[in-house]
DNA sequence: TTGCTCCTCACGTCACGTGAGGTGGC
DNA sequence: TTGCTCCTCACGTCACGTGAGGTGGC
């Protein structure tokens, strides 16, 4: 039996690379574009004709891609001397601890988000920071419901500190530790919902309050008070705005 | 002592809205052009001002962008009426499922970082091809250095097959356990490696080649071997093109 | 006065997706 | 002939970034 003659098999169009690697005719042309992929030859009809060496390209392409590399890094990678494989193996050591960090951070919010359905009812934040309170051994204040002033105050304490209004109040743990201060503490903000303009006891209650709270080594405050103050202004009374306003400035002077 | 009058405070402008919220002025001025955030009252110089619920919708925006959440779905789950607790608890369950999904997902992809680091290390296919075959007891062919066409095809397995060419080797081990394979083989080689174009053998090493070969049912082909033979033409003989066309012919009649 | 912040266009970026309108291959 | 693939513009998308040129606030 005689050979025939084995004609050459015209080499690949680009919907079959695509096809083989795994993406589309327009990412290859784009690739092209950017100079990331050489342009293969023309066949007689100007369709492109790829090879061996550009499957095998293209496929480190979207292997890298597939990690969410961009491109520009990528063709630093692939530009590199196949021998200089130590810088593309460091550079993906580190890709490799910065999602094992970005899998920490989700774990943790994963883990806040469950807390959260599973918690109670899942309340509203001023809810939620008085039933923490409670946890204490704190009533949470006299009222069932919080005055508007301290339910925005719950609000903005929710969303600023990373781990929510509980969050906060495991931060503030040493003043929380302060012995008998449920006792003195619910008879000071009882007078600080009643406090009205003319109330020459303004200044004294700040005082009250200020001896309360911790040394400042012991405890920065949570949050941006500055911002807490913008935010929550006109939910006080000028009064009540004027306490807190003092409330600062004595706990500013005492640290000085 | 008299009260003093407390003015209120200007509520937050919208460099330090993004602050807190850690976020820039541009990604919040976005938000408001797409209606995702509200725009807020304007001072009298016209600047945005802002309040508690802004702030806490914006926060709750960027918890979620910090999943990669699109715009748009973050809307969906931000409009849904706070009201309907019922609701509230289901999309925190339905987000915590797709944290969890994701989470998932980086660890697949911190593996596949992690496996491109060790094998960068490795050699080219072709030697990883004959080192692999070497592992199971074949010597890989007798001579030490690959031809060029048996070169490209460890090329292209490798590209084409998710493990690599060592993924293509385990996916053989039907095959590979074949009784006396490396005794049976090795001559086949050879005589491929030397066919001319007049050699009136081709078709009787296509059948023996074809008789090593499994039943269909035993082993699918690893890879696309139609694409193959157009990636693989130009690096064989016209001679060994046609045996292996013959090869492929022979074992489509005995599949059917 | 100076440096900082804010304002509104409006164009740029990244990695493609999506027609539009036309031709080649089987 | 029919349906599929390919070709080249060229505009669209997503979530902002980045000046440009001007004004307000302290």
């Amino acid at each position: 039996m005689r050979a025939e003659e084995s004609p050459l098999p015209p080499r690949l169009r680009i919907g079959e690379l695509a096809n083989l690697a795994g993406t589309t005719t327009r990412a290859i042309r784009y690739y092209h574009s950017i100079g990331l992929l050489s342009e293969p030859e023309r066949d007689d009809s100007g369709y492109r004709r790829y090879g061996t060496e550009d499957l095998v390209r293209l496929v480190r392409i979207r292997r890298l891609r597939s990690l969410d590399m961009p491109l520009e890094q990528i063709a630093q990678h692939l530009w590199g001397d196949p021998s200089e494989h130590g810088d593309l193996q460091a550079t993906l050591r580190l890709l490799a601890e910065d999602i094992g960090r970005q899998i920490e951070e989700l774990q943790a919010l994963r883990q806040r988000v469950l807390d959260l359905a599973a918690s109670t009812t899942l309340a509203a934040p001023a809810d939620r920071w008085q039933a923490a309170l409670r946890a204490h051994g704190l009533r949470g204040g006299t009222t069932t419901r919080l005055p508007a002033g301290e339910q925005a105050a719950a609000d903005v304490l929710d969303a600023l500190h990373p781990g929510g209004v509980e969050g906060v109040i495991a931060q503030s743990s040493a003043l929380l530790s302060e012995p008998q201060l449920a006792a003195r503490i619910e008879p000071l903000l009882r007078r600080f919902r009643a406090l009205t303009d003319d109330d020459a006891a303004i200044d004294q209650l700040a005082g009250e309050f200020a001896a309360l709270l911790p040394r400042p080594a012991q405890a920065a405050p949570p949050v941006d008070l500055e911002a807490m103050d913008k935010l929550l202004g006109d939910r006080f009374t000028s009064a009540q705005r004027h306490c807190l306003h003092r409330l600062r400035e004595l706990v500013a002077e005492r640290d000085r």
